[in-house]
DNA sequence: GTGAAAGCGCTAACAG
DNA sequence: CTGTTAGCGCTTTCAC
């Protein structure tokens, strides 16, 4: 660690100052040929690696983007990441990953770390800003939100249109002739869940299918949450034919929950889900569901923040990707009787 | 940004040299008490951060651990991930996560990432090591390997005992009466499929189980590979009643292809997976699998890791760690006929 | 085209 | 206990 070639090194065994080789390592194309093929041999002979604190230091730039999500444990995210990392290493950036937990003091942890120059910008996929730093008001240029909604920040936000899919959804089901279609909630204060939610009542008002209270049980994203809001469903004097979830591991909570109730997914039970991650199509019976454009939106936020660092101009305030209805086995025709 | 408060601007504010300032807010104890209280609340105050950079050059140390894994999408990863950034967090570190996708050109990238200081430490979940760093001989006081055993390095391993585990998963099978038992394998070069193949191997002989060797199906650790590996294996003479897979993406394919083919799982077929990955409890059937203990793993790993950057010595050089048997729903009794 | 020199913000000797 | 000073390794004026 302590003998790493450093600049002075090079610089003495080519015969020049270090001005010089910094300059031709770091491609300013000021440097003369003969010189510049002996410093960049000379690079590679000695293992040199520049040593990014002093670099960065110097430069007032990290060459690094942090991305924030809530809960590292949901591989959800880890598509927008990939997408990400891709756009990034192309610009010579790196990625770091942070792990919210939802926590508001470990946000603000993220944040500090965009102040004390561990990272040059960051995405959120957090669906929150910390109180704390939304009163201090944070600088605003090198932040871009995705995935998840944020309200009340004027941030660049990359985000798919949850209202719109979940009627996609819902309008399958009704295509498919389903009246009694139910619905699991996300965790109600949350934006996505309400949006969900608002495509649910909407799709169901334009096929002029009244809504049932008893019919929109409220979940919170886990499969435990979809199990026991079905319970409930089930148990219902008249228990729904098709129930969309808010999202795809409460939907594998409700065919869990129907099979023990022995309900059979789809024949006597449709369910969709919402985002479709990984093995939602592996699951018996495959799920139904919206799947999101994981990789571009993480690809549409990294090159927006790459362009904001660049200090160009961000045309749109907040852009809309496109889902799409993933159809597969754990929807069909309601059976007749009831 | 420019405008960030730095050591000097706390020193001018409260009247001290700058020095003094750094030693209050390193906590080195050496600031007398008038003098401490009042730095502390300048930089509350200013909202003062250090420089990362600053720092770092100075100290020679980055306060950040590199974890790389072989493919960030297998959510396998991100419970030893957690594990190891709670420890890591505790001692003031921070983590950041690399993803090499097996190319050993990014996996070298990454060890530069170590040498220029991006990086104080680094754990690898990747099971190799790029030839070109082996042969250059690399440092290896600041690396551990997890859960990926990496052969013919002499740098400290946490690990669990793929072989054993695999034994207990085919006794499991053994002990409910199966005799027809099947092994779909990891990719064939890696050891860790190597392992549990010699587990499966072993645990057949022990039972004087005479071995098959259409039994032993190749797989390659995908949901797809599962699935062919099954086809050949139920359209075997003799097909087998009950199959071992490496792990449980695998095993949900032979799942799946089972339903496909109309057996019932675990009536006609008894499965047994490895990973006991998210969803493997909440599959239809539930999966029988091998619990590994990631989250231990994680934390072990960055335990010793942290050790050895104390400069303590580390006393084994590889630890084993324990896994268990988690028996679900997707294994029985094999039924009587064949 | 190249060298000399300054300085990014911080910490660690060394005095006092 | 506190201030002065030097310097981490690099980039970037400013001269020549």
């Amino acid at each position: 660690m302590s003998n790493r070639p450093k600049i002075k090194d090079i610089a003495a065994t080519v015969g020049v100052s270090s001005a010089t080789v910094s300059r031709a390592l770091t491609g300013s194309g000021l440097v003369a040929e003969p010189t510049l093929s002996k410093i960049r041999e000379a690079a590679i002979r000695l293992r040199y690696r520049p040593n990014v604190n002093a670099r960065n230091l110097r430069t007032q730039k990290s060459m690094s983007i942090l991305i924030v999500v809530r809960d590292i444990g949901n591989p959800f995210y880890l598509e927008v990441f990939k997408g990400a990392e891709h756009m990034a290493r192309a610009a010579g950036y790196s990625v770091l990953m942070g792990n919210s937990e939802g926590d508001p003091d470990r946000e603000t942890e993220y944040f500090d770390m965009l102040r004390d120059g561990h990272a040059d910008g960051m995405i959120l996929l957090t669906g929150q800003v910390p109180q704390q730093i939304r009163e201090s008001g944070f600088s605003d240029d090198n932040v871009v939100v995705a995935l998840e909604m944020i309200e009340e920040v004027r941030i660049p936000q990359i985000l798919i249109d949850n209202k719109s899919a979940a009627k996609t959804a819902v309008n399958h089901l009704i295509s498919l002739g389903h009246k009694n279609i139910a619905h699991v909630t996300g965790p109600i204060p949350e934006k996505m869940s309400a949006l969900r939610l608002d495509g649910y009542l909407q799709a169901m008002s334009d096929a002029g299918i009244p809504i049932c209270q008893d019919y929109i049980a409220p979940g919170d994203f886990t499969l435990r949450g979809g199990e026991e809001a079905a319970r409930k469903l089930i148990e219902l004097p008249t228990p729904p034919s098709a129930i969309f979830a808010a999202n795809d591991e409460m939907a594998f909570g409700i065919i869990r929950e129907a099979h023990r109730k022995k309900l059979n997914v789809p024949s006597d039970l449709s369910v969709v889900g919402f985002d479709d991650i990984f093995l939602s199509g592996a699951f018996l019976p495959s799920l139904t569901t919206i799947c999101q454009p994981c990789l571009e939106v993480g690809q549409r936020s990294m090159t927006t923040l790459l362009r904001m660092l660049d200090g160009l101009e961000v045309s749109n305030e907040t852009t809309t990707l496109s889902t799409n209805l993933v159809v597969r086995e754990s929807t069909a025709p309601p059976t007749k009787q009831i």
